[in-house]
RNA sequence: GCCGGUGUAGCCCAAUGGGUAGAGGUGCCAGGUCGAGAACCUGGAGGAUGCGGGUUCGACUCCCGCCACCGGCACCA
């Protein structure tokens, strides 16, 4: 072996001779359990970042241990291809962005091969290509068939960066999540996916996720919102109508003194008083014009008008005024709430404000009684007593809310309800680069423009060619609806003129289920083989970034729901075990940026140190779900261990490497397979509980003691070492693999490590014969004795009390109790 | 405000069913090697485990109440 270290020289070689022999090829192993290992695929820009090469390495470390471990270990990757920045690149410069992406393929996926992950590059999916995205198109129809599909009129996010609607999970502080640009409210048809037909369920369903991170399934859960109350029936005084409104709160019903209506809610123009008319529809209009942001942000200003109009308690028959205001929301339970001033905060301060009444319905349970409602200088929001409530007075809110629900219900006014936070996802996109949704429009066939289906068998609908400038050009219309040879075509249903939907599709709806088509690639009956679902799904373990929380991972388990629906798969959730690594800062604590100048690049770290220091500094940094600040010294200290790790295997090289002995092991040679072997367990069960970055430091502990022995002489210790430098090379594969080839390789391996077994530890050899106790008097250590492994309890209470330290400290003293923990410390308790 | 996470040596981080606070790395100090340097080797110092209570023979670990930082949700009726 070469005397120096030097992985630019090795690490090539070895990626060449993985791909040579198809080692990461899935399905091999078809007797064997199945591990499916999956990272979120990336959307191919044209450089890998720090939190990419994070992402990746946490799957790679987990699937090359598994397929030692005899796993048939499915390991896919590829690209989520279509989007919004090759799109707007393009409007930029002219280059088309089915060009400029799959350049930026070869050049992102040079760098993955450059870091040596374990990927079965055969199964590389590619969402912008025909054979993918019309699988899209696919689900399209048969969800618009089962109405999972449906075209909307509705006021839509509108992205003035990004020309286009975008989702409400797209939606942050009131601005895009991508471009950061201002949204605004447009009314336009647009078309959704019905999730929130699955809402309970994914609800539900997120208590069978035991392996998922809890900030993941507690975001999930907010973001859904459900919410339990009740509707409640309010007759309009002289008017036909009633004003539903939705309530958490029927116990306070009683202390309801108005009702307030979302301005843009459909009774506000019939109720309105003439008198009030002008006011009224000044009000209206000037909400119209603001933004949901705007008029609801929050330091917006509660304000709101009377109409005139007064409604009917359905519990009191008394009368209450109708206002309208800018805090209700017209896309929320009903658009409509009662209002209870002395129980709630915000109607508290309204009233406040306008000088309505407050009406005191609910008592603490114990403690002070509230003051009346003129007096009270705060709502009270807590359960309580029902007071003044007629029959219900006496009863304990939770009760009252059961009771009064089904009053109700009996009545005909009203009932217990829930409503979710979630809305349907609108996925239409005024985009070029997406699917095209498989619409067409007929103006004899379907002059209502509710679109008609393009046929199964006439899928895929492709995407023109185009001329990017003439078509690109980030104004206007969908850019689709300018290329007149694509959006003229025939009606499915009577050949006659016809036009296509212009719009694409969200992206989100590429990466919703390309999991299942790595299964089957290539298959063209159907999205993907239903047997190879049957074989490889759920996804084992699923690595990506904690941003896509509420929309990748909340889309793609609805997804699963349908695809099960379909019969394609039979499993209900997607993914068992979730991992959402931390983010890699820059040294200096910030996030990694142009901006701060504090970018650190994979390529030039590989440059100068190798990928195996790359790799495994980013392991040893901290564990997987912790953000953490890149440090030049701790890659020194890694590389410095890789180096340490070479220099221990190239200097006992010519002597060892070849050494066998049949013999028994003593003295310096037991104690060297002794470091091996528990190295060997500790890196294993690390690894198993992905705790990398322990991992590695017990390869390093276990390097250390190795290193500690000093020079191997005797045929024993020579044959002890050559099994520790190869065990060695074993617990380094996940981690570093090029110098475990090769360090394998010089010690005479024929096979590429990640194809040989991971080897069991011997248990006999990582249990010690001498164990240290401690030995407390009351719980404070006095003593540290070393007693045979075996002892009893008997033996180490005679060995402690026979220590002079211990003697003194109970001397005088009544003991209380003895305390034995095995091979661990005894305490003697004394009074 | 509500939900979740994190808090251990100068720094990054361990401690697997309560059982001697330290595995590993980095930085610092000392010594060795070397051409006083760099690299390398050996050794060492360094701590009320964020704060206050409680349970226990014994608490980083369990319970209660706080604090700080990070993330999510938030006029959601």
């Amino acid at each position: 072996m070469n005397e120096r270290y030097e992985p630019q020289s090795i690490e090539g070689k070895w990626q060449a001779r993985w791909d040579e022999a198809g080692i990461f090829r899935a399905g091999k192993r078809p007797g064997a359990p199945k591990k499916y290992v999956l990272e979120m695929l990336p959307y191919p820009s044209g450089k890998m970042h720090m939190g990419h090469v994070r992402n990746y390495l946490i799957g790679d470390v987990y699937a090359r241990y598994f397929l030692m471990r005899g796993y048939d270990v499915l390991h896919p990757m590829g690209w989520d291809a279509f989007g919004l920045p090759a799109e707007n690149a393009a409007i930029k410069d002219g280059v088309h962005p089915a060009l400029r992406t799959a350049e930026n393929i070869v050049s992102f996926k040079q760098e993955m091969k450059s870091l040596g992950y374990s990927y079965d590059w055969e199964r590389e999916v590619n969402t912008s290509k025909p054979e993918y995205y019309r699988w899209n198109q696919w689900f399209f129809i048969k969800m618009l068939e089962r109405g999972l599909v449906y075209r909307r009129f509705s006021k839509v996010n509108w992205c003035t960066g990004c020309h286009t609607v975008i989702a409400n999970e797209q939606v942050k502080d009131g601005v895009c999540e991508r471009c950061s640009s201002p949204v605004v409210d447009r009314e336009m048809p647009e078309w959704a996916f019905r999730i929130t037909r699955y809402s309970q369920d994914l609800l539900d369903a997120l208590d069978t996720l035991k392996e998922w991170p809890d900030r993941i399934t507690s975001m999930q859960r907010n973001w859904i919102g459900r919410s339990d109350g009740a509707e409640a029936d309010f007759r309009v005084q002289g008017h036909e109508a009633a004003l539903r409104v939705f309530t958490t709160r029927i116990d306070t019903i009683y202390g309801c003194t108005y009702v307030v209506l979302a301005p843009d809610h459909k009774l506000v123009a019939q109720v309105t008083t003439p008198e009030r008319r002008a006011d009224v529809d000044a009000f209206v209009k000037r909400m119209a014009a603001q933004s949901k942001t705007e008029r609801t942000g929050e330091d917006t200003e509660k304000e709101g008008i009377f109409t005139g109009a007064h409604a009917v308690n359905p519990f009191t028959g008394q009368q209450v005024p109708i206002w309208i205001a800018n805090f209700v929301l017209s896309d929320y339970g009903t658009g409509a709430v009662m209002s209870v001033p002395a129980h709630d905060e915000r109607d508290f301060a309204f009233a406040r404000k306008y000088a309505l009444p407050v009406k005191v319905v609910i008592q603490p349970a114990t403690g002070d009684k509230l003051p009346a409602g003129d007096a009270l200088e705060a709502a009270y929001t807590e359960y309580g007593v029902l007071v003044d409530s007629g029959e219900y007075t006496g009863m304990p809110s939770e009760a009252a809310r059961t009771a009064m629900a089904a009053k109700l219900e009996k009545d005909g006014q009203g009932r217990a309800t829930v409503t979710y936070r979630q809305k349907d996802w609108g996925f239409s996109r005024q985009r070029y680069w997406g699917t095209p949704i498989p619409i067409v429009y007929c103006e004899k066939c379907d002059p209502e423009r509710h679109g008609i289906p393009v046929p199964l068998e006439q899928l895929p609908v492709k995407l023109p060619d185009i001329d990017v400038q003439e078509v690109l050009t980030g104004k206007g219309e969908p850019p689709l609806a300018k290329v007149a040879s694509w959006v003229n075509t025939t009606c499915p249903k009577c050949g006659g003129p016809a036009r296509r939907e212009a719009e694409t599709m969200d992206t989100f709806v590429d990466s919703c289920w390309y999991f299942a088509r790595y299964l089957s690639p290539h298959y063209d009956a159907a999205p993907f083989d239903p047997k190879e679902a049957q074989r490889f799904l759920p996804v084992d373990i699923y690595v990506g970034g904690p941003e896509h929380a509420v929309m990748h991972l909340l889309y793609f388990r609805f997804w699963t729901r349908v695809m099960k629906l379909l019969d394609l798969s039979p499993v209900d959730e997607p993914v068992k075990r979730l991992i959402t690594q931390g983010i890699v800062n820059g040294p200096d604590g910030r996030k990694m940026s142009k901006r701060w100048g504090n970018v650190v690049a994979p390529a030039s770290i590989i440059q100068e140190y190798g990928a195996d220091t790359a790799r495994a500094y980013v392991m040893f940094a901290g564990p997987p779900e912790r953000d953490f600040d890149w440090s030049d010294d701790q890659v020194e200290g890694v590389f410095r261990f890789l180096k340490r790790v070479w220099v221990l295997a190239s200097t006992h090289h010519a002597s060892v490497a070849g050494a066998t002995h049949d013999g028994p092991f003593e003295g310096k040679a037991l104690e060297i397979r002794r470091a091996a072997h528990k190295c060997l367990k500790r890196v294993g069960e690390a690894i198993e509980r992905l705790s990398f970055n322990t991992a590695i430091a017990g390869i390093m502990e276990g390097l250390n003691a190795l290193s500690a022995t000093g020079t191997p002489e005797t045929p024993a210790e020579k044959a002890a070492m050559a099994e520790a430098v190869r065990l060695l090379a074993v617990v380094l594969t996940p981690f570093a693999p090029h110098i475990a080839d090769e360090i394998a390789e010089a010690y005479g391996s024929k096979e590429l490590t990640v194809a040989q077994p991971w080897p069991d530890f011997d248990p006999a050899l990582v249990v010690d014969d001498v164990i240290p106790y401690a030995v407390q008097v009351n719980g404070k250590l006095r003593a540290e004795i070393r007693v045979a492994a075996d002892a009893g309890e008997a033996d180490v209470r005679a060995a402690a009390e026979a220590d002079e330290r211990v003697q003194s400290a109970l001397a005088g003293k009544t003991l209380r109790k003895f305390v034995f923990v095995p091979k661990r410390l005894v305490n003697f308790v004394v009074g």
